[in-house]
DNA sequence: CTGATTGCAAAAATTTTGCAAGCCT
DNA sequence: AGGCTTGCAAAATTTTTGCAATCAG
């Protein structure tokens, strides 16, 4: 839910405006990698006044805060995730697209590396590259067609 | 090895040329993430003509061959570093810092991925994201006195 | 009230592009 | 020789910044 992150905003000493809600709710709701673009032209469906700097720093903030994060899936530019929980994705070198998946086995890694590193994890990305079925089938066409 | 790389990128189709070679060696050699102005300073002390356009075009195609990947850590913008095998962080969201492990146990994930969605997997970036032990520490001197 | 936050527009930084010259193969 | 590749500088895009006005608490 928002409201989680909201209360980890004010939590954190910052003021709940329009346009912050604008953008959690924008991140909270797509599933999909919002670029700050994207981000902006959805926030103004919510919040019409919402400005484009408004957007980039709100993001840095989350950032910071730990709630969101950028990563880059093929495609270019940045593009923003929920920091929370795990995030797992399957890239395609070819075409770009991206599969998410749910198993991960790597939770079983954090207990030790936190105590290795003296980290207190917080989440985790893990994504492998490769080349779909698609892109694999259209280049055998292409080169031996 | 670069020449590995080297090879790669001529059994591509694609010349190899000194601004090219130079741009491989400074991925090659450089543990650190760069960014495209860092890997364009670089690549000029072995190649001093090299210009700027080269190196983006130069990044695109290695991506574009998956041999290289960009990736955000922490910082702001993109940062590229080899798509070869693994590569494992753990990336504290206070102070940016990035510590590289080595364990890994995703490897056993990938040969059920790659059946179930018909994936080549080439290679896998696991990332674990918190707050490290002098964050933590500063953060409660910070706020407790 | 008061200071954090905003939107705007300008400035800065980053990335892309057009094109003649140059270099791999 | 032929065409991919380059470097340059200009154009486009993306991100940051300054500042007066506004708003949350």
């Amino acid at each position: 839910m928002t409201s989680d992150l909201v209360n980890r905003l004010r939590k954190a000493g910052y003021k709940i405006t329009p346009p912050r809600l604008a953008v959690l709710e924008v991140i909270q709701r797509e599933s999909e990698h919002l670029n700050p673009n994207e981000i902006l032209v959805q926030a103004q469906r919510i919040h019409p006044q919402t400005g484009r700097a408004t957007v980039y720093r709100t993001l840095e903030l989350l950032t910071t805060l730990g709630m969101v994060r950028p990563i880059y899936v093929g495609d270019s530019g940045p593009t923003y995730i929920r920091a929370e929980g795990g995030h797992h994705h399957l890239v395609c070198s070819g075409c770009g697209r991206v599969i998410d998946f749910d198993e991960c086995v790597v939770e079983s890694m954090e207990r030790e590396l936190e105590e290795r590193f003296g980290f207190c994890i917080q989440s985790h990305l893990l994504e492998f590259y490769g080349i779909c079925a698609c892109c694999r089938e259209a280049s055998r066409v292409t080169k031996e067609g």
